[in-house]
DNA sequence: AAACTATATCGTAATATTGCAATATAAGAA
DNA sequence: TTCTTATATTGCAATATTACGATATAGTTT
């Protein structure tokens, strides 16, 4: 108990769910935000940014990252941070799909 | 400890990272694809149609509807859910906002 | 009314997430 | 080499999530 039910759910379902609960977050979104605003990729200050402990920031990082949402590439002593275009394409296609159907059918009830 | 500091984020990261929290369960995205399936508003068999304990369904089912994400009315002895368009505009016009963004800077490292 | 059906709520165990102090690692600067 | 800067990891307390049996609620049928 207290465990997901992967198996019982689709690959798609399961790949979905995962990179939502990666942006489940606040301070995740904000991360994305900034490496959005700023033009280009982030060696460092995003712990600045950030009214967090650098240990949970870093912790955010990683949730990013394993989820395939941002990308790291050491950079001497720093690391840069970028977005991972094709993880957002996915949810993009995502979203896009619903709201065209639901445009379509115009909603029978409620 | 333990708790999210959503007091130090902006109202729309705070609600991006609800929706999200609410995807982030791959039986709340079967929900949704089922919802979408059918062509029509649903009024009973959500619980037939997933691998889980009608408690368990209950559940999620709410936390979509608390998140915005559907609608539920009361349909006799049934609830009739349907996908609530507003919530899944706001998360596609955000991912269509940063592929766009993307694509337009093409990024520069990593 | 009594039986049945559909859904919600309660209570609880198992597990996961959040946040951070302390500490570790590793590259660059002095 | 020692100092500094940037980031990661460990360990832990507080809280949240997941799942479901048992039970409650409420409409429908007989």
């Amino acid at each position: 108990m207290g465990t997901t039910k992967s198996a019982y759910f689709t690959d798609k379902q399961n790949q979905l769910a995962t990179l939502a609960k990666a942006l489940a977050h606040p301070a995740r979104i904000a991360i994305l935000d900034y490496l959005l605003k700023v033009d280009t990729c982030i060696c460092g200050d995003i712990v600045n940014e950030l009214p967090l402990a650098q240990p949970t920031i870093s912790q955010h990082l990683k949730e990013l990252k394993n989820a395939g949402l941002i990308k790291g590439n050491i950079d001497g002593n720093a690391i840069c941070y970028c977005i991972n275009e094709k993880a957002l394409e996915v949810l993009q296609t995502y979203f896009s799909n619903i709201t065209n159907k639901m445009e379509i059918k115009k909603s029978s009830c409620c």
